[in-house]
DNA sequence: CGCTAATCTAGAACAAGTTTCAGACTTGAT
DNA sequence: ATCAAGTCTGAAACTTGTTCTAGATTAGCG
């Protein structure tokens, strides 16, 4: 298979290859500062630096650092897709697998919370300008949800439940590191939210 | 009954009457700015300026626009509140009822789209150090769904469900809001979780 | 009334996101 | 190899949230 051309929209004009060794240069350094301290530690003129790109070329890059922020978890989102794929959950219902795998990325999560703050954080912030590119990162994790389910054409009604998961999902995470809620509490919550998926499987939840 | 005392936390050194009437300004003054522009509106300069205070004391008053934001909230709750109490929604089932509810809601923040994206994205981008504020707001959204219950002590399991409901709620809001979702889709949205309160009613759901 | 501490004001100053600009460098096509 | 168009750089400027300061006002109290 062609190594390339795995990455996000292959739309607009395509990058040469110092071009895109530069944008893999940004989004690296705007992962490793968001890991050190959260939303607030990734400072465009410090990611510019580190990235060894002038502020305008940042800016060229990434209209903003909300755009800069969503595209970095999109390209986490791809890591975590990829690891998940590998080893798929065992539950026995549907609505168990999905809780499992939205675990399994919680757990992910914990383990570099200052990133998950700064890319959670700028999702929900994010303004119609960024439309595009957070709805790209919707419908990664739509595509997750579903594969975690192992469904191949889900049924309308199954389409708002995974919807009103990503609610849950992305509103708990937030109240998670606000510090207003714990990890536990967390946990219950997708649990709950979870149930919804059986509820709309009408032929039993096998 | 007392006219006063009505407000939010009773708390802290007890305000002076002119210091009422500034807090009010104030508030008055973002609400209306934010009415206008929506977040980006609500510039502390301008909100000092409107409300004829100078940007210090703003700042003596609310320590951030976030928690000016937040405030704002809080105070349009109340009146929300105060509304909803006066008629009570009609739906058969404990779910129908919240569920209008919240639509009912939805349709008020309809009418003020940009003091609803200054308010839900302030509430979503609160860090830690307005947690006891956004936790006031999480509590008083609480009281109101459960209101519309019509529960008296619900199960932890019920708790559940309404956390998940205003998980969905906040992060439909901001779909809405940042033009990812439509109008219709909010309200599918929102029929769908509360399908999980009929799901923690064993009694059955009348 | 007269004092003292707390509060308020006007305005400067600072921080970080964003924009702008002139000049140097690359790229792609001839 | 050369030229035009597009890109990158470094640095300054601008915007808006936030902080700080010195001096006026106000509130509570003897």
């Amino acid at each position: 298979m062609p190594a390339e051309a795995s990455s996000a929209s292959p739309s607009s004009p395509p990058l040469t290859e110092r071009q895109e060794a530069r944008r893999r240069r940004i989004l690296h350094a705007s992962a490793q500062l968001a890991s050190r301290g959260g939303f607030d530690a990734v400072q465009m003129r410090e990611v510019a630096e580190s990235s060894q790109v002038a502020l305008g070329t940042l800016y060229r890059y990434f209209p903003s650092k909300i755009h800069l922020l969503v595209a970095t978890m999109q390209d986490q989102l791809e890591h975590m897709h990829g690891t998940l794929r590998k080893k798929p959950p065992q539950g026995e219902t549907a609505a168990e697998r999905v809780a499992e795998t939205l675990m399994r990325a919680f757990r992910a999560l914990q383990r570099e919370p200052h990133l998950a703050d700064a890319m959670v954080r700028a999702l929900t912030f994010a303004d119609r300008s960024v439309s595009p590119e957070v709805d790209q990162v919707s419908r990664q994790t739509t595509v997750i949800i579903l594969d975690s389910m192992g469904l191949e054409n889900p049924t309308p009604e199954q389409l708002s439940a995974v919807r009103v998961i990503e609610h849950t999902w992305h509103s708990a995470l937030i109240t998670w590191l606000s510090g207003r809620a714990s990890i536990a509490q967390v946990k219950i919550d997708i649990e709950t939210v979870c149930r919804l998926i059986d509820l709309t499987s009408p032929e039993g939840q096998k």
